[in-house]
DNA sequence: TGCCATGCTGAACACATGGTCAGCCCTTCC
DNA sequence: GGAAGGGCTGACCATGTGTTCAGCATGGCA
């Protein structure tokens, strides 16, 4: 990805020599990491920004891949605690909610987003418990008369947090088409108000709905996929 | 990734030694960038599961970069063709459309569920021609009564598209989750019913409308991301 | 003051990577 | 038969990578 394609994409560069050592690697690796992936940062590149020698990335964190760990544990940490803080009781709200104006919320969801398609150990997990959750508070939702019952409730949460996931793992993709910065602080009113559309009035008409499952039952010619 | 996490993981490993170099290290190529990544693939592990020797993949394409892009131009047309065949008039069917019967496609698709995440110079532009695509063919679609009027009929677009392109991505998590493999051809019908009924029936009830609508008004502590 | 713990670094190591180079082998054409 | 072209490779090069190692500096405590 090329960083312009971001807005403010060397705000977070910078950071504090006042933090000790071992913090800024973390953070200057969550960083890293995000932008970049993984492989594709080297540990000279995290310890030049955080202002330190590489052995002392290797020092405190013994290796890379204990580095990437920590980085892994810390993000997700946080990214819990910011959805226990502002969950939404009983209306579905998206799986992952973090407000983005603390500082620390960029720069730990676009390592999010670059983890949710390079894959790490942690994170099936992570969106294993995502997805529970929210097959709990939609049944809630179901129950309370604000959402919709569903003839595959848990096929129905899956997809709906992957299309969210997914989203994130785009933001680049969406803030270039629809101007609207899913890991920052400009606010989302489009994809939200467009997203409620789409929840309360739906995108196919009952004669779609007909047109389909008959196409959908004689078209074996091929497998759609996405 | 782990490779488990699809299935037939090694189906398409094999290469026939009966093509000439030059496509057998493209193929290889697709495979390879597309399971781990440009950067966490060398020329070295190319060229030994080509069965070739590492300058010869330089021989034929100049660089690891210029291989890279001749990947990019295979799996973008070998796509864009998919689509041209399979095209549903007027349902906006998904931007993406390959039949995964055909054995080139499970690779291609892998590749381009990687590449939409790790960043590619031809993908904007891909991506562009899918929104723009299916921005005609979601007008027919309002024209014909098929699909319902939006009152952001392009942002609508592109969050379905980038929603689709983004279930691509997480199609591993899809598979583990849910049972279904995206990029296989083990069908999606679960996907694809749940799918239409949320499209149909939508998710939200009018009083989850209301009490949202207002809750979105003034609820501004945090601005929820994704 | 001396010792210990902690934080830190320059130099070096073993290995991996993309790429260069000289040259071999085979096929085709004159 | 000889030359040209294409496909191909072993050896090598320059550079990058994660990591080890020996040792310095500082602060706290007895």
């Amino acid at each position: 990805m090329v960083s312009p394609s971001e807005p403010g994409a060397e705000a977070e560069a910078a950071v504090s020599t006042v933090e000790p050592g071992l913090e800024r690697i973390l953070t200057t690796a969550i960083d890293l990491f995000g932008r970049q992936g993984v492989k594709a940062t080297s540990v000279r590149a995290i310890a030049e920004q955080a202002g330190v020698s590489p052995p002392l990335v290797i020092h405190h964190y013994g290796s890379k891949e204990r580095l990437r760990e920590a980085c892994d544990e810390r993000v997700l940490a946080f990214i819990r605690e910011s959805k226990a803080e502002t969950m939404r009781a009983g209306l579905g709200g998206p799986p992952i909610q973090v407000d983005t104006r603390v500082d620390e919320a960029r720069p730990a969801l676009r390592y999010l987003a670059r983890t949710l398609s390079e894959g790490s150990p942690r994170l099936d997990e992570f969106v294993d418990d995502l997805v529970e959750d929210a097959i709990g508070y939609t049944a809630q939702g179901v129950d309370s008369g604000l959402v919709r019952p569903s003839q595959n409730p848990r096929a129905r949460v899956i997809i709906l947090t992957l299309w969210s996931l997914g989203a994130l793992v785009l933001h680049e993709h969406m803030y270039r088409l629809l101007g609207e910065d899913l890991i920052g602080e400009g606010g989302t009113d489009l994809y939200t108000q467009t997203m409620l559309e789409l929840f309360s009035e739906g995108f196919l008409t009952e004669r779609a709905q007909q047109a389909f499952t008959f196409s959908t039952d004689t078209d074996d010619t091929s497998q759609e996929s996405a």
